[in-house]
DNA sequence: TGTACATCAGTGAACGCGCGTTCACTGATGTAC
DNA sequence: TGTACATCAGTGAACGCGCGTTCACTGATGTAC
């Protein structure tokens, strides 16, 4: 899909580092220290388990170089995220948006491509968007759920169907429009990423209900 | 609203618990313990600042003696919220059954009421609904969410609407009517409480534009 | 009514653990002269 | 071409901490005779 990049983002394997650094090269081992967090996040399904020595015995360092690359865990961690929160914009709303020239059905894409972006990878989607707000960094805190590329262009989406009569926009316009249909698909995420054994319809069935409700209503007289 | 009973649920400052429980008086401080516990979650904010040594502190006991009335940690965590799921069904649920005759409007006003709850206390909100699997004590773990009197009522209350025929089943019948209502409250409730300075627009007008969207949906087109 | 005994709430001290982080350091690498 | 020096990636050892949990115990309370 991309151009030829260096692979941070998803790994099979626990990534090899030889040796050590060149002068210069010290971003290599930041790029394999973030590689390492996120495997290990992965592999291990828990948060809990990327302490700051995990990290460095995965890269095979030792603790207290992690310090010369991150201010500190919280960093680290949210770093590993940040990747991924480029990653929902790239591979889930970006190529929807270019390629759908249809405003509804983008959402619908966007929608079911949404769900399954945080199913595949659970623990991320929770340090992204359920963790506690005191272990994210100010940096990070608001902006990257709002004014991600990801959130504003989905409200773009919402306009535009909005500006071609497509949508009706109520009393807070496409914004409102937006957060709407997200928090139905957050809430379903969210459920399933914590309570994964949880009895529940199948996710594509809910989504379908969710955008159908979303678009179309579930009552039956039009008051 | 119920009668007089033990308040275990809410209160103001502190429990107090004085000397040495007598003989058959070890639910007594059973029960200090559970208020304890709960304030502390409260008072703090942070499930990670309640510790058994913080809760043994704050009644007055030792660590040792925490483990004579919860077998572990994550039980006695899980006591805690067990109290508000209690609440969540008497005090937002039921009375709202119990009283409003129009399920349609019933749902609505569990939907505010259920809104207003998570964000009373937001840390009890997040171990109930949004904490890990693997914290969650085996015997709670799906059933406190599912089976609950709670969203079974909600189900009965959305069963009714549709054979009453003010709401219309789709391919899922109730059930996946009343998750999809509850995945956009839930995705709500838990954006607040992970992220409570993330600019947002108000509760309220968002609880609103969920009930209308997923009533009269916001499609302009019928099809 | 008095005494021996069983019960059981609560204690004191310690277990081993893994955590995030800091410090003064080593030693390889590149650079300036 | 050779040497002194600055840079900087990475280390070893330790800091202090708070955690969940266990153990053998004390001592007050109720009960049986």
């Amino acid at each position: 899909m991309t151009a030829t990049r260096p692979d941070t983002g998803r790994q099979a394997g626990p990534p090899a580092r030889p040796g050590r650094a060149r002068r210069g090269e010290g971003d290599r081992t930041r790029e394999a220290i973030l590689a390492a967090a996120d495997h290990l996040l992965v592999a291990s399904g828990s948060e809990e388990a990327v302490s700051v020595r995990a990290v460095a015995d995965a890269v095979g360092l030792t603790p207290p170089t992690i310090y010369r690359h991150f201010e500190d865990k919280d960093h680290l961690l949210f770093e590993v995220c940040a990747v991924h929160f480029d990653r929902l914009d790239r591979e889930v709303v970006a190529p929807v948006v270019a390629t759908v020239a249809d405003p509804v059905e983008a959402l619908r894409r966007i929608a079911h491509d949404y769900v399954r972006f945080g199913l595949d990878d659970p623990e991320h989607y929770r340090i992204m968007f359920m963790g506690h707000a005191q272990h994210t960094p100010e940096r990070y805190d608001d902006h990257q759920i709002l004014s991600t590329g990801c959130f504003g262009s989905v409200i773009d989406v919402v306009s535009r169907a909005v500006d071609e009569g497509r949508l009706r926009a109520g009393e807070g316009g496409p914004t409102v429009l937006a957060f709407v249909l997200w928090s139905a698909l957050h809430g379903l995420v969210a459920t399933r990423v914590a309570k994964p054994n949880m009895p529940a319809p199948p996710v594509d069935l809910l989504v379908e209900a969710i955008l159908d409700a979303f678009l179309h209503g579930v009552a039956t007289d039009p008051t």
